[in-house]
RNA sequence: GCCGGAGUAGCUCAGUGGUAGAGCAUCUCAUUCGUAAUGAGAGGGUCGCGGGUUCGAAUCCCGCCUUCGGCUCCA
């Protein structure tokens, strides 16, 4: 995988960013709870203006559960300030003031906004409302432009709300954040608050109960919990430690996709974790996005010597990212454009060499498949590998183990004919169904990233691109599930299929992704000969099922709320001893489990039995064997299940056959 | 990277300028027990790191690191 971005999988914003304008079509279609959350954003506003009369105010739109509004005041809030807020709204939805609608002309809205009195309690002279200004130029003339009021507050705003504020009064504030004006970092920053509301106190309530539900299965607190992984702060943040338990965890995993891709005829490869420099000049990927990877490594020598020249940063910089003139009139000859600047031409003596811990995968698995000549009766060739990739994220970025900075990939590529690429993007297409029915993740969408007609951003011939969509969109048709095509969405190298699985709690994670590439075979000049025996350009699949090993074990932690299924699950099976007089059973009966391969343990502590249970529920382990008297006696085990709880009594024989039997066929 | 929380024992947390605390976990001893916590005792802390104020700092101030919630970015 690798113009794929990033590690594929990603939180899925729920809703669009405010600055795009709703038209007033889509926002009568506003429900009632995001009317209901609309107007307690004004009445926020009502009671930050009672408090904070200079506040001025930007966007305040409901999302999804809740609402926020974005201002600019010279007081900075904190989370200290919430209870002042939340009574002042208490008081504001006890006034029981009416919401107003009033349609007023363009040159009234600008003298509203210039006196301050939009989004204001009164005129605020030499304090105009400078963001509804821009608001107002931004509403086309063929629409009108309304105002609502409730008491003293007027606000521009095409609505809809509800009738009175008293509706207003099942509301809680719960986050402060900065935000960029227009989501533009260049436009300044404003304070946004945040809070949300309901219908009635009980179902505030009851979204406060399901965050707490919500943060028990958090995988970062579960991760802890059962000790599956450690981020530690001297190896170095996003840095994932796998411990024994979260390894085997993907080592199942692992070997579940092994099994998967050995059916379907993949080879496994295994490739070194940095490579030079000019691999990533010729893909492409260096300099263009070295923002996001760590700096590129140096040779010793060769540092002295830019030492002893007295090389500036600058300097060092520039002879890292050049080429020189015949690597520049090589890819600028293949792809057929100029991709490569005079401006990054150097003398040759003076480029600097290095290496770079590799971002993605592609660029050695196409060195494999150019290692030999390659007829089209070798195609298609599947290059597989589990591979760790490395990239710079952004600190505030970072997040468990869903957004990391090295992170291993399910990677594979595929080299294939042209004719071939339909078939082959099925074959990748139900392994990523296969592996999600196999884990219960059934709630998924699959997205077609198709090209924008009008956009002349993508490289490759238009037929060629007819040629893949089609095969794409029949591959998802024939997959039987519901897709959507989005046009704009493609790569500009090629189309692509993205999975969307929704979890437990409803957010929407992008894990699985196919995608067909034609560029990469040409910057790198593969090629195959053909029963024309003459050389032919091959296309590439990239494809990942995880996305990334990190990022979807912290999904599906979250997706079993640790509570793993016997074949996932770090500790199968614990047997627990109710008292030493037994003791030369269990062990008889933990050796047999250990025989037949199962990941057990035995708990002949001095604790009563309630606590070895208590214990082993907490661990979440599927299987506890109840051992006392009586079991050994009958030379059976009390089985019991973490979920179902007391199975009974069954034979040893009966227990190991039917726990084994549970994991090889990776029941859930 | 930006805004705002937070960082005290392995974990969860209390402690607002005057001798570092609790529960759980760990260890020791006793208990031999039937489906989610047996009892007693003990050990365990450069209070994130560095600097400053003070007779005295976990506590106040400054810088940094990490982490959380957002924003932004995302091949």
């Amino acid at each position: 995988m690798s113009q794929i971005r990033r590690d594929a999988p990603r939180f899925t914003p729920l809703f669009a960013m405010a600055n795009e304008r709703k038209t007033l079509e889509e926002r009568a279609l506003m429900s009632d709870i995001e009317r209901l959350r609309h107007s307690c954003a004004h009445v926020m506003a009502t009671a930050i203006l009672r408090i904070w009369p200079d506040a001025q105010f930007a966007y305040g739109p409901p999302v999804e559960n809740g609402f926020y509004y974005d201002f600019q005041m010279a007081h900075r809030l904190t989370p200290d300030d919430f209870e002042k807020i939340e009574a002042e709204m208490k008081k504001i939805a006890k006034e029981n003031q009416r919401f107003e609608r009033r349609v007023i002309s363009r040159e009234e809205a600008i003298a509203l906004a210039e006196s301050g009195r939009l989004g204001g309690l009164s005129e605020r002279p030499g304090n105009p409302s400078q963001f509804k200004l821009d608001l107002i130029a931004k509403i086309p003339e063929s629409e009108e432009i309304s105002c609502y009021q409730n008491g003293e507050f007027l606000d521009l705003c095409a609505g809809p709300h509800v009738g009175y504020t008293s509706k207003c009064k099942n509301v809680k504030l719960t986050a402060v954040s900065a935000s960029f004006y227009m989501g533009d970092e260049s436009k300044g920053q404003l304070q946004r608050l945040y809070g949300t509301a309901f219908e009635s106190k009980e179902e505030l309530e009851a979204h406060f109960v399901r965050l707490e539900e919500a943060k028990k299965r958090d995988h970062r607190r579960l991760g802890k919990e059962l000790k599956l992984f450690h981020i530690d702060e001297d190896v170095g943040q996003g840095l994932i430690l796998w411990t024994p338990n979260g390894a085997v965890v993907r080592q199942e995993l692992q070997n579940f996709i092994s099994e998967e891709l050995r059916k379907q005829g993949y080879h496994q490869v295994f490739t070194p974790h940095i490579g030079k420099l000019a691999l990533y000049k010729t893909s492409g990927h260096f300099p263009y996005y070295k923002e996001s990877q760590f700096p590129a490594i140096v040779e010793q020598d060769q540092l002295e010597q830019i030492a002893h020249e007295g090389c500036t940063c600058a300097e060092m910089t520039s002879r890292l990212d050049a080429v020189s003139a015949q690597f520049a009139a090589q890819i600028n000859e293949r792809t057929g454009a100029e991709v490569i600047g005079p401006d990054r031409v150097m003398d040759a003596e003076k480029l600097l060499d290095g290496f770079l811990l590799k971002p993605m995968n592609c660029p050695h698995h196409i060195k494999i498949f150019a290692s030999q000549p390659r007829s089209y009766r070798d195609l298609p060739v599947r290059l597989a590998e589990f591979g760790t990739v490395y990239r710079w994220e952004q600190s505030g970025e970072l997040n468990g183990m869903t957004r990391v900075r090295g992170f291993t990939q399910d990677d594979a590529h595929l080299f294939c004919t042209e004719d071939q690429v339909a078939q082959e993007v099925l074959g990748c297409l139900s392994l990523v169904k296969t592996v999600l029915t196999t884990l219960g993740m059934e709630d998924y969408r699959v997205r077609v990233g198709l090209r924008d007609p009008d956009s002349a951003k993508y490289a490759g011939r238009p037929e060629q691109w007819d040629r893949a969509e089609t095969a794409c969109r029949e591959a998802a048709k024939t997959l039987g599930v519901p897709f959507t095509e989005e046009p704009g969405e493609a790569a500009f190298y090629g189309p692509k299929i993205d999975f969307v699985v929704k979890d437990v709690i409803g957010r929407e994670w992008q894990l699985g992704t196919v995608q067909v590439d034609y560029q990469l075979p040409i910057r790198f000049d593969l090629s195959y000969n053909g029963p024309d025996n003459k050389p032919h350009r091959p296309v590439m699949i990239h494809r990942a099922p995880f996305g990334s090993m990190e990022r979807f074990c912290g999904v599906l932690i979250e997706h079993f709320a640790g509570h793993f299924p016997a074949w996932l699950a770090p500790e199968q099976v614990r047997v627990l001893t109710i008292s030493e007089k037994v003791d030369a059973f269990a062990a008889d009966v933990f050796a047999q489990l250990k025989a037949a391969g199962l990941r057990a343990t035995l708990n002949n502590d001095a604790d009563k039995i309630g606590a070895k249970i208590r214990n082993a529920q907490l661990d979440k382990v599927p299987y506890m064997l109840v051992l006392g008297e009586q079991e050994a006696a009958a030379g059976g085990v009390a089985v019991r299940h973490s979920k179902k709880g007391d199975l009974g009594v069954q034979s040893v024989a009966d227990f190991l056959a039917a726990i084994t039997d549970e994991v090889r066929e990776r029941r859930l």
